[in-house]
DNA sequence: ATTTACAATATGA
DNA sequence: TCATATTGTAAAT
């Protein structure tokens, strides 16, 4: 696994690449990072490529017209399918946890959603923040409230 | 093999 | 509005 440091205007991610794609996205951490964009694979630099725009895109509110491949293999089955359904939400749209559930024909497992998604290695691109409690109000977000409902403004969701 | 912790939700007071 | 019961999965014992 390499690190590369996406800069943005909210501040600097860091985006871990394995050599099946693109396996984990931080927030940007307070203070000291920039990780070299050095050592990566040539496969791995156009991923990086591809990632730093998607990620600026949804920045701004918008979906990515393309996205590197996701490395998921570190999430179990139930994990990768709820991160499957996840992508399948377009950015402005939200969702309930326990929608997804019946939408993976696991109606009751909301709960299990929720575990998911906190579990999710690759926020944004994985849109884990457009996940909402039953009665529109967010539930929570592993980066911080503060940052789920900055997305969600920034693509005019409607939240409670 | 069992228990515990969750980014949930429906229900009843 | 608040307390409680019920629920599925994953991680820790």
């Amino acid at each position: 696994m390499t690190a590369a440091s996406i800069p943005t205007s909210d501040g600097v991610f860091t985006a871990w690449f394995s050599d099946r794609g693109l396996a984990r996205l931080e927030f940007p951490t307070g203070r000291l990072e920039i990780m070299p964009v050095t050592g990566l694979t040539r496969r791995q630099q156009r991923w990086w490529r591809i990632a730093t725009d998607a990620v600026l895109t949804v920045l701004k509110g918008e979906d990515p017209h393309e996205l590197p491949p996701l490395d998921v293999s570190t999430g179990t089955e139930f994990q990768q399918s709820v991160w499957e359904e996840l992508c399948r939400i377009g950015a402005g749209q939200t969702r309930g946890y326990g929608e997804i559930a019946r939408a993976l024909g696991r109606p009751g497992a909301s709960r299990a959603v929720g575990q998911a998604c906190g579990a999710n290695p690759i926020p944004l691109l994985i849109p884990c923040h457009r996940v909402l409690a039953a009665d529109r109000k967010l539930g929570g977000f592993s980066g911080g409230l503060t940052w789920k409902r900055r997305l969600l403004a920034r693509e005019r969701a409607a939240v409670a």
